[in-house]
DNA sequence: ATTGGTGCAAATCCTTTGCAATAGC
DNA sequence: GCTATTGCAAAGGATTTGCACCAAT
């Protein structure tokens, strides 16, 4: 998965699904962000992908990334820094967030709290606040 | 600890041992927090203060919540929604949060993805992803 | 040839900051 | 009285929007 060319070759299949078009700005948006295991903000994506794509723009770099959520080839994540994090890997796992610079390590752990915390601690950190967020749809939004 | 008079009281004590002023601002706010199961941007708990105590200003709002987080009677979380929400329950629990209107609801269980869900499912709730943030201090902050 | 995507500029929204006035100790 | 806290206005920063142009189908 971490070859360039599959990599284009994921996102070109599921967006010709879609219907939707094909775009170098796509294809250098989802590679910045899938080849190597980072937690990038919209504006480092951009600073990215700005030499190999002169011209590339912020808002484009917004409507990319969000698109690549809903293909599920990116999750959106707060780590409480200011701006959004956007996160490449697909395989589920958790994060832990220095509240002092806002660095963001991956957690490859199950929903195992002593075991995230380890995990953390392995890594150096000292954790307190442990907060799971569920996501999906309430009942009257699904009905509607 | 629904009392209001028991939270003034709580809320009193901790900021006479940090050498902090009590102020009707701090009061009021933490009472619109605390008093009731809900979880509030800045902007409705100015709204809802504000009939309270005229003049109350937003700033002094988030300098409030911000004061009530770090002393623990408060939790800051965010739930996608464009701004940070505020939750006045100081036991330990999880969220669940519609991705279409932000709903948020309470999840009253520990770490464990299949009683989260469950719960989550008994309010209606369709859930996909389930991220779990661990809050602290890098190896390297915590040593500056 | 169509029309979905893009880039630019400007707007919007949330949150923070600077500073004089006020109120708690 | 001293000084933290407040309110106001304005700044700051992230993200979104409107619209004319371009490029993928």
């Amino acid at each position: 998965m971490d070859d360039p060319h599959a990599l284009d070759l994921e996102l070109s299949e599921r967006l010709r699904a879609r219907g939707q078009r094909v775009t170098s700005q796509r294809l250098v948006i989802h590679r910045a962000l899938r080849a190597r295991d980072a937690h990038l903000s919209a504006e480092q994506v951009f600073n990215d992908t700005r030499d190999r794509l002169p011209g590339m723009s912020l808002p484009t770099v917004y409507a990319t990334l969000e698109l690549l959520t809903e293909l599920g080839l990116a999750h959106r994540f707060d780590a409480g820094t200011g701006s959004v994090l956007f996160d490449g890997r697909t395989e589920p796992h958790h994060h832990a967030v220095c509240r002092s610079c806002g660095t963001v390590i991956d957690l490859d752990a199950g929903l195992d709290e002593r075991e995230l915390r380890a995990r953390a601690r392995r890594e150096g950190f000292r954790t307190d606040t442990l907060q799971a967020v569920l996501t999906g749809e309430c009942a009257r939004c699904s009905t509607r």
